[in-house]
This record gives C-alpha cells, structure tokens and sequence, in this order.
DNA sequence: CTTTATATTGACCGGTGAGTCGGTCAACTG
DNA sequence: CAGTTGACCGACTCACCGGTCAATATAAAG
C-alpha cells in the first residue's frame, strides 16, 4: 500500500477552503481551480474528494451545520433557566455572525440555491432538517419556560420559528451592511424585545 | 420619424420577464436567451433596453422594491391606529409572500450578490435604502403608538428593525419550505408576538 | 414608391470554467 | 532493487453564454 494520507484531514482542508472561496465570490463566481489553489493543491485533487462543484457545496453546508451546532451546544451546556437560555442563545447567535462571518454568506448562497432545487434535494433536506431541529430545541426550552412559570406562550412551536426568523433576518441585514450594525446594542435589545413577547 | 414604440412598456415587459426567469432560475443560471424569449423578443433588443445582465439585475431590483412600496402604500392607506398599522402591515407582508412569490427568490439572490460588492454599488445602495426607509417607517408607527398610549417601546428603531428582520428571515424560510408553512395562522400568531413584545 | 431614421434581430465571437485523463511520483512490499 | 499501488496534478477539452454588430424589417415622410 502506497503513501498513507489522512483523508479526512484533507476533506477538511479543502472545505474550508471551499468556504473562504465561496464566502469571498460567491459559489457562481467561484472557480473550483481557486478553491484547489487556497487549499495549497492542485485542481483535480479536489475531484478526489468531491464529485463536482455542487456536491461540494452540499458537503461544505453539512460541514458548517455540524459546527454551528456545536458551537451552540458549547456556549450553552451550562445554562439552566430557560430565560438564561433564551439570552444565552440569541447573544451566541448574533456574536456568531462576527465569529463566522464567512458562514453566512455561504449560508445565504445556499438559500438562494436551495429553493430552486427539487423539494428532495440534498440541500433543501439538511436545510429543513436543520431548521427543524433548531425549532424543536428552541420550543422545548420555551416548553420548560411555561412549565417553570417563567414565560406565558400559548403556542410555543410558533414562538420559536419567529425567534429564529428574528435571527437569520438579522444575519442577512448584517450581511449587506455590517457597519450600520451594532452588534452588542443589538443582543441586549432583542433579548430585551424577545423576552417581552414571551412574557 | 419611423416606428413609434413604447419605450416604457418594453421595458416593463422586459423586467416581468426577467423577473420570470431569475425568479425561476437563480440569476447566475439565467441566461439572456431566455429572458429575452420569455418577453418574445430577440436578444440584442434586451441589450438595447438594458446595458448588461448585472444592470437588469440592478433596474429589476428597483422596479421590485418600486412595486411592494406601491403595494404597501396601497394595504395601509386607510388604517389609522398603531396597533392596527402594525397588524396590517404583518398581513400585508405575509400575504406577499404567496402573492409575489417570484420577488422573494430574486430579493435572496440579491442578497447573495450585494454582500459581495463594493460598499457604494448601486445595488447595495438601493437595499439599504429601501431597509432603511421601511425601518423609519415602521419607527414612527411605533413612536406615535407610544405617544397615543398604545404600546411601551423605549427603543422604538430597534424595534422596528426587530420586526422587520423578523419579516425577512420567515421570508427566507417559505422560500424553501413554502409547504410547511402556514399563512394564516403564521400571520395571527406573529401579530400576537409582535404586539405583546410592544406591550 | 423612395427615402430615411429607427427598431429589431440572431448568427457570431471570444473568454471562461467545470470536469477529465494520462502521466508523475512517493511510499510501501517482497 | 524492481514492482505495484494510488494520491496528486494541471494541461486540455468542450459546451456554454454574455455581449456585439451587420443585416433586415418597419413605418413615417415626401
């Protein structure tokens, strides 16, 4: 067996390659030659790792899901209350779009892509599952909250998909005018206005 | 003089058109062939109207932002009270996403494309502008609804951006999962949020 | 009907970029 | 060392599409 290599590894490298790339031009505007060169290897490399320049994008979006997510868990493992977590998330949220900025702008390339995709494509799936997955924890922490005597929200599943609407809207502002955008004033103000409207 | 043409009324069609195929496509998998056959006219007449496909992009996007102004206008003409502008205004933007479908998938391709150009670009321009009137707009509904005793905002912008992102981001969402969506229950449920967040 | 100014057109050009493939080389084996 | 494997590469192919422009069509004017 020749020349051992540690795949995985270099799956990795070249996503986040991919991201910067796709981040810095846009997928259309991307070229798979720069996404190889920002890697440090050559174009049909890439071909090794990767079907064609859709199946990675596909790859890349199920790579940042899996971080994101573990970024939130991370930043709120320690939490308890549901109002603390309701904070915690949206401040984890908001400063992630600093953090990651390349993300969402990839992000953002894959909404607009997604939606002209079958309803069964890959892309579109792994985005609802995602959404989904993120409403479910969100109602379960507002689910806790009622329990708890902390908030009054009739219908908490409903609750949950306009904090997140809140959120990626947020994102897509910040996207297109970052400056205008203070971040901190921001979180203190929706934790503010999404804590209120949860009573 | 020869030919006497409605220079104006070709280039509506020409935008509808192009509003068509982008919405259908995505920008970047749009070809001018297409969106020219769309209008039933020949190519070199859209250059004619039009001096590239990046421009038609940027003419299409005011058009767009011309039209949902007049739409808006239109919806919250003859409502007075805060509370019943804002509930108008919920409906209104809810409705529009079944009603103008097409807007919103080039709106998010807009979105991805504007991100990454320069600050001044007319199409960045014309976002923020537009964002920023809906915001003051939305302002000064919520400051007059606290002035008249209906709501309890002390940073009335920052609300109004809350809301709006809040709009965008379910926005986003019915582009690619319009089915899990319900409209009227999401526009009741999300005027109740809103408007107890304004107390 | 001829002239003239304008409107329209689509064949064509040139640049581009996704994906391929034959060749190279490093590492391991016996 | 000779042989084998497979990771890596980038020059090449080829379909594609944005934009151009010479040719054509149209309609008003004379």
């Amino acid at each position: 067996m020749p020349i051992v290599v540690d795949k995985e590894r270099k799956r990795s490298e070249i996503l986040e390659a991919a991201m910067a790339v796709f981040a810095r031009n846009g997928f259309h505007r991307s070229k798979m030659e720069e996404v190889a060169s920002e890697a440090g290897i050559g174009k049909g490399t890439v071909y090794e790792y990767f079907d064609s320049k859709h199946q990675l994008l596909q790859a890349l979006h199920g790579y940042m899901l899996a971080k994101l997510k573990d970024y939130y868990s991370e930043e709120l493992k320690d939490i308890e209350e549901p109002p603390a977590i309701i904070r915690g998330f949206l401040a984890a949220a908001l400063a992630s779009f600093r953090q990651w900025e390349p993300f969402f702008y990839v992000f953002c390339d894959v909404w607009a892509e997604a939606g002209r995709l079958e309803q069964q494509s890959l892309l579109r799936l792994q985005l609802r599952d995602a959404y989904k997955s993120s409403i479910g924890d969100l109602t379960l922490v507002i689910e806790a909250g009622v329990a708890g005597g902390f908030f009054d929200c009739e219908q908490p599943g409903l609750a949950a998909e306009h904090i997140l609407a809140c959120v990626d809207g947020l994102a897509l502002h910040w996207l297109y005018d970052p400056d205008a955008f203070d971040l901190e004033q921001m979180t203190e103000s929706l934790t503010r206005t999404v804590l209120r409207s949860l009573q």
